[in-house]
DNA sequence: AGTGATGGTTCGTTGAACGAACTGACTGGG
DNA sequence: CCCAGTCAGTTCGTTCAACGAACCATCACT
């Protein structure tokens, strides 16, 4: 999306949630976010995105209490971006629509799975566990799996590598 | 979102969806479409959307199957754009999103509710519903009511006005 | 023939995204 | 002390999409 602006004048919550998060780049700066990516550097390397809307975007974010700064080491000084419980929240929109696209127009098999970190089953298309019967099984709980697909010419960015390399779990940094 | 064109080399499922339905105005197009508008002023009308963006995210959204086109008139010939089953399980998506801007962002009462249609409840931020333990509470199945709150400025238009006259079921053509 | 409704298309202007270059603070090595 | 490198941005000229006002085509009604 682009824009950032107004969608003033239409007296709706989903219109005022597309000035924050449906920006272009917005949403997948959060879905790195649950990935454990936190640093602006390594942002820029996985999202190919220009440094200056990178910049934007996080101090939108930060503004909007979904991302929040926080000071990592002094000399010199370098902050990380972490998920707020807001924005944390954003994993009932963001995996509805993930699933959404997987099962309408997905190529073969799915390049990354998520499972209920307790149990390894991988969650239903609402986001349930269908093993534990879990309702509302909460991002801290999720592990991303790469695979079964693969990409035709595979990533090699630092944080597309650590996401192949093992299962990670949402929310926990990824280096 | 602004965009249109390619997160290509994420081989992401969310940023292929994001081409789709993550373009300005998009989901807000969609979200009128569950409320029942079909045609093409309406939805003028309704969004304040310039008129060539209005027809060339409609032809995008029939090109992905999420809309399709349907003659109701032969002459002059006027079509209406109506939600597939695919573009109607987008409700997974808009309702987590409206409901968690109602949760973080609103001020005051909101300006809409969604409730089930056989009991009246509202549904809750999952979109179920609470008195029947209905798990996925259908679009189908669920009203749209005006208030509690009331807009400072109250728009004009047949969309608006007709979604504060009365409860409305989603789906059901608005007019 | 003239007017109005509907559903667009055209086109000049504005504003955001892009991307390459630059900056500034610091570290660690020689 | 000097130099190269890292990190997190900022600057700025170019490109592309959104905006919005005007125009157009088809048909109905009178």
């Amino acid at each position: 999306m682009a824009l950032g602006k107004n969608y003033e004048g239409q007296n709706c919550s989903l219109a005022r949630a597309l000035e924050l998060v449906g920006e272009r780049w917005t949403l997948l700066i959060v879905r790195d976010a649950f990935y454990g990516v936190r640093r602006y550097g390594d942002f820029l390397a996985h999202l190919d995105i220009p440094r200056a809307v990178l910049a934007d975007r996080l101090t939108t974010l930060v503004e909007a209490g979904i991302l929040q700064r926080s000071r990592y080491q002094d000399s010199p000084p370098r902050d990380e971006y972490l998920l707020t419980d807001r924005g944390a929240e954003l994993w009932s929109v963001i995996y509805p629509l993930w699933s959404w696209t997987e099962r309408h127009f997905s190529t073969g098999e799915p390049l990354r799975t998520f499972r209920h970190a307790a149990c390894g089953t991988a969650l239903d298309p609402a986001g349930r566990c269908p093993t534990c019967g879990q309702m509302d099984v909460r991002p801290g709980d999720i592990e991303v799996h790469a695979g079964p697909g693969e990409p035709a010419q595979p990533r090699q960015d630092p944080v597309s590598v650590a996401l192949r390399q093992r299962p990670h779990r949402l929310l926990q940094p990824l280096f």
